[in-house]
DNA sequence: TACTCGTGGTC
DNA sequence: TGACCAAGAGT
């Protein structure tokens, strides 16, 4: 059994807390199992971290288990086509994530043995795994020493040290900090209870104060500045794009579908042909049909926001013969699911 | 550095 | 109800 850091020292007082306190969730080796020196899957910690990115919990449990159920191994996912991995991942956001994990697992494989790396650096060099990823895996997967710093202990660490410094210019600062607090025994242990501390008590709105285990040695506390920090420099307004999709069925069922261009907005996902998205309304963007037909304007629209901008589609549908030439999907193999949400909300409303 | 890249929940 | 937010990476 390894020792954990006394408990009058900051490492110590949060491993203790998190004994007591660790959330469970479907990837995760709790801290008594730990304790009897076992380490989880390599390939869950990776999966769980991609999706983890940006994304709830709450949100990835489903992804995470239907992929780890389909797909138990790196080497099955490395071996699995792309659109089955891209049509799993639908809804899920930020798809580029899925186009490198199939990029990860095949590195993996081919560079590696069909065995993740433990070293943090040869973690780094694999698609889709940037600094916090390689920082988490190597600690929480191999119980190295290293330091992860994900919007969670941004916040804890800008409120245990009083740092006003607004993000991301902070980061540094931030990272310094965090590594100066990361302790040499169970930093697998410590990584996620620094991430669980910042998830339910040191939350971004209300933290819990009174609860904390760090609420005596915490600058911001002592100040009062907790509901301040982390400050966050200002972001740009989201302009308004409009377009126009095209959802062409033929008399059979199958839906005329293309598949996105690996780069860019929704890489590599199924959608509906359409116009492209421009930040007018007068003209609407119509673009060109992808084929001559009666095409009937559905009441209503779509309305969908990204990171970016607020998007307002207008949805033309239309009934083709079914030796219509083009990429259609059959009625058989056709999952709504399959489509990423602003797609599914077009469909949604022909369905209407 | 700053921008691109999704989605669903929350208040 | 619109803005903010969530275990970031790539360019």
């Amino acid at each position: 059994m390894r020792d954990t850091p006394d408990i009058n020292t900051l490492p110590g007082l949060l491993l203790h807390w998190y004994d007591v306190h660790a959330r469970e969730m479907p990837w995760r080796v709790g801290p008594a199992q730990r304790k009897a020196g076992i380490l989880p899957d390599p390939y869950r910690i990776w999966m769980s971290e991609i999706m983890l990115q940006q994304t709830t919990v709450a949100t990835v449990r489903d992804y995470f288990q239907r992929f780890v159920t389909r797909w138990p191994t790196v080497r099955d996912l490395a071996a699995a086509q792309d659109a089955d991995v891209m049509g799993e991942w639908a809804g899920l956001g930020y798809y580029a994530r899925a186009r490198n994990l199939l990029k990860c697992a095949r590195a993996v494989v081919d560079e590696h043995g069909g065995v993740f790396p433990a070293d943090h650096d040869a973690l780094l060099k694999l698609p889709g795994i940037g600094p916090y990823t390689a920082a988490a895996v190597s600690s929480i997967a191999f119980d190295l020493p290293h330091t992860v710093l994900d919007g969670n202990v941004e916040r804890v660490m800008a409120r245990l040290y009083d740092i006003h410094t607004p993000l991301p210019a902070a980061k540094p600062l931030l990272m310094a900090q965090a590594q100066a607090l990361t302790p040499a025994q169970r930093p697998g242990d410590y990584a996620q209870a620094v991430m669980d501390l910042g998830a339910t008590i040191c939350s971004p709105k209300s933290p819990a104060c009174g609860i904390c285990p760090w609420r005596d040695p915490c600058a911001a506390r002592d100040a009062g500045t907790q509901n301040l920090l982390p400050k966050k420099t200002p972001k740009k307004p989201k302009p308004v794009r409009h377009g126009t999709v095209y959802l062409a069925q033929r008399d059979d069922g199958a839906w005329m579908l293309e598949t996105r261009p690996e780069k860019g907005l929704l890489g590599g996902m199924l959608g509906w042909p359409g116009s492209d998205w421009l930040d007018i309304s007068e003209p609407l963007p119509e673009g060109t049909p992808p084929l001559k037909a009666d095409w009937q304007t559905l009441a209503g629209e779509v309305r969908h926001t990204f990171t970016h901008f607020h998007l307002i589609l207008t949805v033309k549908l239309a009934k083709v013969p079914n030796d219509t030439a083009g990429s259609f999907v059959t009625r058989a193999q056709f999952r709504p699911s399959d489509l990423p949400t602003v797609m599914r909300k077009a469909y949604d409303l022909s369905q209407t």
